[in-house]
DNA sequence: TTAAGTGTATTATTTAAATTAGTACAGTTG
DNA sequence: CAACTGTACTAATTTAAATAATACACTTAA
């Protein structure tokens, strides 16, 4: 289900995070289903688990998952506005990457384009406007 | 006039990277204007030549200066869609985070108005549309 | 209650990336 | 010619990422 690719130069933990995201994003995992464990997806990917737990840690703090010792981690419900500092921060590299894609000649029409292309294939997210 | 922060987890050719482009964006840098040449840059920063050429590299392979051997480096100025492989990478970018955006709650008016803040504070670019 | 699972934490080690250091070469400019 | 410029290269150092090996407290089902 996950591929990583070990030749790249992004971390490992950085593609797992992405990808995880990706799958929660797109609805392959349901709110509050439980996630592979720390040590069943190491044994999986053949990598170690202190690098699953990293991208877990890091999952949890941008407020896609949750963990219980002992139980394990699940995928977190989206409430509205959930995570305040997550939230300022992402429109702060919205911003710096919108900037960027103005300055090289992409126009803001294609920007809302982009934005209803994901809305389409993003189901998540409570509807809040 | 460039403060970098040395005690961050980023690496400081991407800092510098960063803050030149904005210098770049926001007209600070005025097109064919002469930048600080490696040297000179290095050693007012007080960091090692080759940190500042591995930025202007960088730099020049997005599309934001051009340098000539044995003259200088210079702010490029922006033809319409000049780099198409870089307005590419951008766009696979925009659209995984603003589908990350609209998922953690933030609504495409919100996304649709980071876009005119950023219209109006990057001067640069050719108006295209 | 016990055994096997869960997340989490810690320390040490190894591997990879970032940064520094020093030097060199070819082009430009006054 | 002298003093700049960007660029390239190798080596050494420092920092970050990843692995390895345990350990602890909690949960769950046998």
């Amino acid at each position: 289900m996950i591929v990583l690719d070990i030749k790249s130069r992004k971390p490992i933990y950085e593609q797992l995070t992405e990808k995880i995201k990706e799958l929660i994003m797109h609805d392959v995992f349901q709110p509050d289903e439980q996630l592979p464990s720390v040590r069943q997806l190491a044994g999986e990917l053949a990598i170690n688990p202190n690098t699953i737990q990293k991208a877990y840690r890091e999952l949890e703090r941008e407020g896609f998952i949750y963990s219980l010792p002992g139980k394990g981690s699940f995928v977190k419900e989206q409430t509205s506005m959930a995570n305040k500092q997550r939230v300022e921060q992402l429109k702060n590299e919205l911003l710096a990457l919108i900037s960027e894609a103005l300055y090289l000649g992409i126009s803001k029409k294609e920007i809302t384009e982009l934005a209803e292309k994901a809305e389409q294939s993003v189901k998540g997210g409570k509807g809040i406007d």
